[in-house]
DNA sequence: TACGTGAGGATTGTTGACAATCCTAGTAGA
DNA sequence: TCTACTAGGATTGTCAACAATCCTCACGTA
C-alpha cells in the first residue's frame, strides 16, 4: 500500500526523550513532586544532557513540569483545585469534540468509538486493575481525534495525562467496570441516533460523574471550588 | 506589600528566547512557512546554540514551530482549515472560561474586563489600524484569565497567538471598530446582569462572526469545513 | 535531452567540558 | 542554646567543537 511508506524522517531524540519522560509522569513511576536530575537521567537514557534538556523544556511548556531556576526540574504536583480545573477543562475539549463529531463525519467515529468500547469490554473483564481507567482513557483520547481537530488533539493529550496522574495519585480505579462501559455505550448510540444535544448531556454527566467521585465536594455546574489559585505569572514561560 | 515580593528566581534564558519568538511569530515578523536557522538567531540573541535550541523545543511542542529532522525547524504554515480549527478551538476554551466566570466570582472578572473594554475603546480611536486588534486579543485574553484556570490560560495562549497569525496573514483589519467594541459591552453588560444563556450566546455569536468574516463559506454552527486533515502521526512528537 | 552519480557546502544533532549558582553542614561567636 | 557565617559538594546554565545528515549542483553517460 502507498500509505504505508515509512516517513523519512525517524523520530527526533528529544522526541522519544519527552515521549517516554510523559509515560513515566503518567503512570506514577514519576510521582508528582519528583525532582529530575539532569545527570541520572541522561545516564538512564544513554544520551548527553544536550537532547535531555530539549526533552524537559517540552515539558515544562506544556505544563507537567515546573522549571525553578538553579534548582532543577520537578514533576508538577497536583493541588485540590486541579482536580477540578482538569476535569472542568476536559469538558470543555470533549464537548467540542463531540459537537465537531455531530456535524462532520460521525458515521466513521463511530466506527472508531465502537473498536475503543470494544477495548473497554476487554479491559474489564482483565484482572489487571488498571486495565479499565487506562481503556476508559483511549476512548476519550479516540473520541478527541474523530474531530479531526489537530488542535483539540494537541489540548486534549496533556490534559489526559494529568487525569492519568489524578488516577495514580488518589489510587481511586474502584468502581464498578459494568457502570463505565454502559456510559460509553450510551454515548456511541447518541451518536448514531444523531441527537447531538443527548450525546452533550451524557458527556457532560459523566464528566459530573467522574470529578464528584474524584474529589468529593466539586462539581462541574455548581462552579469552581473556593479557591483555585490563578497563578498569573509563569516563571517558567 | 508582601504580595509584591519578586521571585528570586528570575526567567530563564530559553523562557526569554522563547516569548521572543512567539511575539515574532504572532505579528508576522517570522512569516508562516520561515525557516529559523539555528546560527543565524543564536547570533541575533547573542546566545549559544544551547538555550536556543531548548527555547525553540518549546514551541515545537505548544505547535507553533514544526521541526523536520536535519532540516531544520520551521514556523507552522495556516491551511485553509486552520482558520477554522482555531476559531472553533477558541469557542469551546472561551465559553468554558465564561461558564466558570458565571459561577463563580462574576464581580471581579467583570472589573477586569471592563478595563480591557477601556483600552478596547481607546484603541478604536488610534491611528494605527492594529491597534484595535490587539486590544480585542487582550481582551479575550483576559475573558480566560478571569476564568482562574490555569489550564484554560495555557491552552488559550497557543490558540490567541495563532489568531494572530490568522490576521497578519489575511491582513483583515477592515470592519466598523464601534461594532467591535459594541460586541464586547454587549458581553460584560450580560455577565453583570448575571444571564449566563446569554453570554453564552453572545460569545457564540462573537466567534461566528470573526469566522465568517475570515473564511467566508466556514461557520461554526454547520460543522468543520470538508477536509481538515487530522494529522494523526506527530513526527516532532 | 534525460537520468544517475558524486563531490561540496551548509545545516542540524550530539557531546563533553567549563562557569555560575544554590543548598547543606559544620563552625565560631554571643 | 541559638544565630551568623563560611567552605564544600552538587546541580544547573552555557558554550564551542565535532559528527552525522541532507540538499544542491555540476558532471558524465545512455
Amino acid at each position: 500500500m502507498l500509505s504505508d511508506i515509512e516517513p523519512v524522517n525517524r523520530e527526533s531524540t528529544a522526541s522519544i526523550i519527552a515521549r517516554q519522560l510523559r509515560d513515566a509522569i503518567m503512570t506514577g513511576a514519576l510521582p508528582p513532586g519528583t525532582q529530575l536530575g539532569e545527570a541520572e537521567l541522561a545516564a538512564r537514557f544513554e544520551v548527553s544532557r544536550g537532547p535531555l534538556r530539549e526533552a524537559m523544556q517540552r515539558l515544562v511548556s506544556e505544563g507537567l513540569l515546573r522549571s525553578e531556576r538553579h534548582r532543577g526540574l520537578f514533576v508538577i504536583d497536583l493541588e485540590p483545585g486541579d482536580v477540578y480545573d482538569i476535569y472542568a477543562s476536559r469538558a470543555a475539549i470533549e464537548r467540542a469534540a463531540a459537537i465537531r463529531i455531530m456535524r462532520g463525519d460521525t458515521e466513521s467515529a463511530v466506527a472508531e468509538l465502537s473498536e475503543a468500547l470494544d477495548e473497554m469490554i476487554e479491559a474489564a473483564a482483565d484482572p489487571d486493575p488498571n486495565a479499565l481507567p487506562e481503556a476508559d482513557l483511549r476512548f476519550h483520547e479516540a473520541l478527541v481525534r474523530a474531530s479531526g481537530s489537530r488542535r483539540l488533539v494537541r489540548m486534549a493529550r496533556t490534559l489526559l495525562i494529568e487525569t492519568r496522574m489524578c488516577l495514580a495519585a488518589l489510587q481511586r480505579t474502584d468502581q464498578p467496570g459494568e457502570d463505565r462501559v454502559t456510559e460509553h455505550t450510551a454515548i456511541i448510540e447518541a451518536m448514531t441516533a444523531g441527537d447531538e444535544q443527548r450525546v452533550l448531556e451524557l458527556l457532560d454527566a459523566h464528566m459530573e460523574d467522574a470529578i464528584t467521585r474524584l474529589a468529593p465536594g466539586s462539581s462541574l455546574h455548581s462552579g469552581p471550588p473556593p479557591s483555585v489559585p490563578a497563578d498569573g505569572v509563569d516563571i517558567a514561560g
